[in-house]
DNA sequence: AAAAAAC
């Protein structure tokens, strides 16, 4: 039987989890693909023949799987039926080839590099860490990007994160962002397209990057196409806010790699510009985003266009427990490398200062902190709301401070010039609200300013890793409050693992306030408060009073 | 009680 037969024992019960598969350990020699397209190290190990799929009923039983959606906020129009997996040709996995110098390293050894490197793995079978670029086994395509892009080593999310995916198996990476995490997916990726027979008239890209902003999404396109370009890998960036014709005409053409935001790539999958029959190689970047409330539906209703034996890669700088048993949903049987401690853990090249004050005092004390701060180097402001953002952001201006503001209620052309503006150093100060909090790769942001606390501690490790980046030093100033009170035991858990000064005030804080370290994902609307209706009862005491945790 | 993501 072929090991990547995709017939279920019994498909009307189909429900996009791939233990259903069935799937047995028979191998027979390669297929035949294109020369040019052969990823030279697979040749080593023998690939699954593809056998003849036996057409899939007619009529009938397509139709069935797309009625019946089970999303709940009116995502789910019939135009987008579950594709009919069953009809689906096999693909070449990667094939990983330790090199003999990496096969050599004791498991003393290994230990070592890792414990050297923070780094802890999780899995079976787990492959040895490539110290140097040569040992993993990169074919010439991706060795001559790495040279061109002038680094000297993998950084520690690379050295174990490559050989990983390189195994074709599925991962979920945790680590901060300006770590190398996108090139971590992004080689091992070109090497899975390199694997893969062309695409053809009509075939979607084989590689999907999901992105939780259009400017990560767009960041991300950029490294693609640098590092694809030896390769002459395709890739695209299909986004809202933007002109929908390039991205058509390229979707339509042909693209080996698309990098999306969830709204628009729906949109054009059901407008039928583009189909995911062809994605084997699957990545979502910081994903406990994506997995967010609002998220979670969009990115449900993609993946099940997806085929269930796909490779999965799950990226993020943090991992939150509440996240765990959805994130397992969409993989099966990961590796886990996790860059630093398990725990929620900021970059400790960056200094944190918390600064507890009441709300009154914190413009008074953004125009000092600007006053003794400002020499031309780009500060990064956060907000809450859009309404403050905008708000401060006129105030600074009218103060004479270079200041402009971004977030998502901003036409993107207005967010495409802020950012730009920011980037260039024309504008050194830019003031954010939360759209801007991850992944964004801004050189030399000499500090970070949070004008209000976050939702989250993870949002707050995200915000403050715009700083410090690939190595740099960085300062993150923290207005605290009263009102966040509820984070301050688990700040300080932060800021002493990083090895900060902490703030008496805040420490006081910490002892008295009875927190439980508030601020947990999706808190919100999982029985906390500010439900509505009935549930809300779940949260009191018969007596009306408050349950006391 | 916020932000983001499609028209």
């Amino acid at each position: 039987m072929n090991p990547y037969d995709l017939r279920f024992a019994d498909p009307s019960s189909y429900h996009d989890r791939r233990s259903d598969l069935t799937v047995a350990p028979t191998f027979a020699p390669p297929a035949p693909v294109a020369a040019a397209n052969l990823n030279p190290y697979a040749a080593a190990y023998p690939l699954p023949v593809p056998v003849p799929v036996p057409a899939a009923p007619a009529g009938g039983d397509y139709q069935r799987y797309g009625q019946g959606g089970r999303g709940r906020d009116g995502l789910d129009s019939l135009a987008l039926p579950k594709p009919d997996f069953r009809s689906l040709i096999p693909f070449e996995k990667n094939f990983y080839v330790e090199c003999p110098s990496v096969q050599a390293m004791s498991e003393a050894d290994v230990a070592q590099y890792r414990r050297l490197r923070d780094i802890t793995i999780e899995g079976r079978d787990v492959p040895k860490p490539v110290r140097y670029f040569q040992e993993a086994n990169f074919p010439d395509y991706c060795m001559q990007a790495i040279a061109k892009s002038g680094f000297v080593e993998p950084t520690p999310i690379q050295s174990q994160g490559w050989p990983m995916a390189l195994k074709g198996r599925d991962l979920i990476g945790i680590a901060q962002t300006g770590s190398g995490k996108t090139l971590s997916y992004l080689l091992p990726g070109l090497v899975h397209v390199g694997a893969q027979p062309r695409l053809e008239q009509g075939d979607g890209p084989i590689v999907l990057i999901l992105a939780p902003t259009r400017e990560l999404a767009v960041q991300i396109q950029e490294e693609s196409t640098k590092f694809g370009s030896y390769s002459r890998t395709r890739s695209t960036c299909v986004y809202g806010g933007a002109p929908k014709g390039p991205q058509i005409r390229d979707l339509r053409r042909g693209v080996e790699i698309v990098i999306a935001t969830p709204g628009r790539l729906i949109d054009m999958l059901e407008a039928g510009h583009t189909n995911l029959r062809r994605v084997t190689y699957l990545v979502l970047d910081e994903a406990d985003r994506m997995l967010d409330m609002g998220f979670e539906p969009q990115i449900r209703k993609i993946v099940a266009q997806i085929r269930p034996d796909r490779q999965t890669l799950y990226w993020s700088a943090t991992w939150p427990r509440e996240v765990e048993a959805l994130a397992r949903q969409f993989l099966q049987n990961p590796y886990k490398v996790i860059i630093g401690s398990p725990e929620l853990k900021a970059n400790h090249s960056i200094q944190q200062i918390v600064e507890v004050i009441s709300d009154h005092e914190k413009y008074p004390r953004l125009s000092k902190l600007l006053s003794d701060l400002m020499d031309g180097s780009r500060i990064l402001i956060f907000f809450q709301t859009k309404k403050d953002c905008d708000k401060i952001t006129r105030q600074l201006r009218m103060d004479g401070w270079p200041a402009l503001s971004i977030h998502g209620d901003k036409a993107q052309a207005e967010r495409d010039y802020v950012l730009a503006e920011f980037k260039s150093g024309k504008s050194p100060i830019m003031a954010a609200t939360d759209v801007a909090a991850r992944g964004l790769d801004v050189k030399d942001i000499k500090c970070v300013i949070n004008y209000d606390f976050p939702t989250t501690l993870e949002d707050y490790i995200h915000r403050i890793g715009r700083t410090g980046r690939a190595g740099a030093s960085g300062t993150a100033f923290t207005f605290f409050t009263h009102a966040n009170a509820k984070f301050s035991r688990n700040l300080v858990k932060i800021l002493r693992e990083a090895g900060q000064v902490v703030n008496p005030a805040l420490e006081s804080m910490s002892r008295s306030s009875n927190s439980t370290g508030g601020g947990n994902f999706r808190s919100r609307g999982r029985g906390g408060f500010g439900n509505r209706g009935h549930m809300s009862g779940s949260n009191t005491f018969p007596l009306g009073g408050r349950r006391p945790y």
